[in-house]
DNA sequence: AATGCCGTTCCGTAATAGGGAACCAACAAG
DNA sequence: CTTGTTGGTTCCCTATTACGGAACGGCATT
C-alpha cells in the first residue's frame, strides 16, 4: 500500500461520513498526520474534484467528480459480462444448464446461457422470449413487481395453460409470488415445458430494481428433491453475488 | 501535488475512459511509470474498492465504491446551502431581492430569500406558496414539465386571474412556456402581484430534473428594460452555476 | 518444447512526501 | 483597539517512502 494514496482515500472515507464537511485540522487529527500533510493530500484530491471547499468557510466536502464517475460505472454495469463467471461456476457446480434472463415489458428474454455440455441436451436459445407467470425466472422477477405493475400485469395478460402443471389461477399465483419474494427463489415444475424443472432467483441492481434473474434448469429425471436442496443455496448465493457486483447494497 | 496520489487519480480517469478495462502494463505505459509502480497504485485503489479486477483476466475497471460515494454526495446536495453564496452575489450585483423556490406538487414553495436591504421593502416570506402559471419561477419550472405532466397540470388547475396582467389563456401560456424553455428564463410582469416584476431561471440537477428556480424581483419602477437587460445574463449565469454545483452536466 | 506476454514480487537508491515550525487571516474576548 | 486563539497555508530539511529495474512465474500461443 502506498502511504499517501492510502491516506488520500482515507480522507474520502472520512468526508463520506462527515457530510457536513471537515476542516484541514480535523482531518489531520483523524488521520494522525501533520496539518501540512493533510493539506497537501487535500490539494491533490481537490485538483481532481474529488473534494471541494464549500462556501469559503474552507471546510472540505466530497466533490462532484463522484457524480461523473458514478455515471461511468453505472453505464458499464454490463450484466451479461459481469454475470458470466458466476454462471459458469454455478453450472459446473451443479452440472446443469444455467440461464440469465432479462425483463422486457411483460416477458422475459434469455440473454445468456451456460451449458456445461451434459449428455442430455435441452433446447434453449439466447434471445428467446417467455412468459413471466409460468417460468421460474419470470416468477422470480414478477414477485418483485410493485402493486401497480402487478395489477397491470394480471389485467393485461391471460394465464394460458402451457402444460398440465401451469398455474392459471391468478389468486393462487399471487400468493405464490409473495412466498417467492420472501424466499428469494422460485420453482418451475414443468409449468412451461413438460419434462423440464428449474429453480430461479432474482437479481437486484444498484437501484434495487429487479430486471434480471438466473435459473438452473434440468430434465425432471435429474431434478429430484435431494439435488434441488443442494442447488438452491448455490443458486441464491450466486444471485446475491451478481447483485452485489451490479452495485446492489443492503 | 503529491505524485503518487496524483498518479492514482490519473489511473481512475484513465479507467473512466477505457470502460472495458485496462491491464497493468497498459496503465503503466499511459502514465509513463514502471509496471511495478502502476501495480502498487492499483493495489491501493483496489484496497478501497475504487478499482476492481474483472473476471480473472486481470484487467482493472472502476470499482463499486463509486456507487457508494455517489450516494453520499447526492444525499448532501442541499440546495439551499449550495445556492446561498450565489444568491447573495446575485442580489448584491443587482441590488434586488433574490428568491429560491422549490416545486411541490403543482405549486412553488419559497425556500430561500436574499434581501440586500434596499430601501423599498417587498413582502415575501420563506415557506410561502405560489402558483406555477403566473409567477416567473413557476413558469421557469413549468416550462420543463414533460408532456404528460404538463397536460395533467392544465387539467387539474384553473388559471385564476390575480391581476389584470395574469395570463389565463392556456394555449397562449403553453406557447410562452416553449419560449421560456428554450430561452432558459421567464418574465413575470405583474402577473401575480401588482407593481412587482421579476425575471426567473430554472435550476437543473444531476438527474436533469427541474425542481428549483431562482428569481430577481423588484418594484415595477426599478425594473425597466435597461436594468433587466443587465440582470438577465447574471441571472442565467447564476442559475447555471448552481445547477453545476448540484451535479448537472451537459 | 519454446517463446513471448503480462502480472507479480523483490530490492537498493534517491527522489519525494512527511513533519514541524513559522506565517497569515479571521474572529472573539478583554 | 489590542491581544490571544484557532485554523489554514507555506517553507524547508530530513529520512522515509515510493520508485524503477530486474528477476520470477503463470498462461497461452506457435
Amino acid at each position: 500500500m502506498i502511504q499517501s494514496v492510502d491516506r488520500a482515500l482515507q480522507i474520502l472515507d472520512l468526508l463520506k461520513i462527515h457530510s457536513r464537511g471537515l476542516g484541514v485540522t480535523e482531518i489531520a487529527n483523524q488521520l494522525n498526520v501533520a496539518k501540512s500533510t493533510a493539506h497537501r493530500l487535500l490539494m491533490s484530491l481537490e485538483g481532481y474534484d474529488y473534494v471541494q471547499k464549500v462556501g469559503k468557510d474552507s471546510s472540505y466536502r466530497l466533490g462532484l467528480k463522484f457524480l461523473e464517475m458514478n455515471q461511468a460505472v453505472v453505464e458499464n454495469l454490463n450484466v451479461v459480462e459481469i454475470a458470466r463467471p458466476f454462471l459458469e461456476k454455478l453450472s459446473s457446480d451443479t452440472g446443469e444448464i444455467v440461464h440469465l434472463v432479462m425483463l422486457d415489458e411483460h416477458e422475459i428474454v434469455y440473454i445468456d446461457k451456460v451449458d456445461n455440455a451434459s449428455t442430455i441436451r435441452i433446447y434453449s436459445q439466447i434471445g428467446k422470449r417467455g412468459p413471466l407467470y409460468c417460468t421460474g425466472v419470470g416468477k422470480a422477477i414478477l414477485s418483485h413487481f410493485d402493486q401497480g405493475k402487478m395489477a397491470e400485469y394480471f389485467e393485461q395478460n391471460s394465464l394460458k395453460k402451457f402444460t398440465e402443471h401451469t398455474l392459471t389461477d391468478a389468486e393462487y399465483l399471487q400468493n405464490e409470488l409473495k412466498t417467492i419474494r420472501t424466499a428469494s427463489f422460485a420453482y418451475d415444475n414443468e409449468e412451461h415445458e413438460v419434462g423440464i424443472k428449474c429453480v430461479a432467483a432474482p437479481i437486484l441492481d444498484h437501484r434495487h430494481q429487479v430486471d434480471y434473474a438466473i435459473s438452473v434448469t434440468g430434465p425432471i429425471a435429474r431434478m429430484f428433491h435431494e439435488k434441488l436442496d443442494e442447488i438452491i443455496p448455490r443458486l441464491k448465493e450466486t444471485a446475491q453475488q451478481i447483485s452485489r457486483q451490479l452495485g446492489y447494497v443492503k
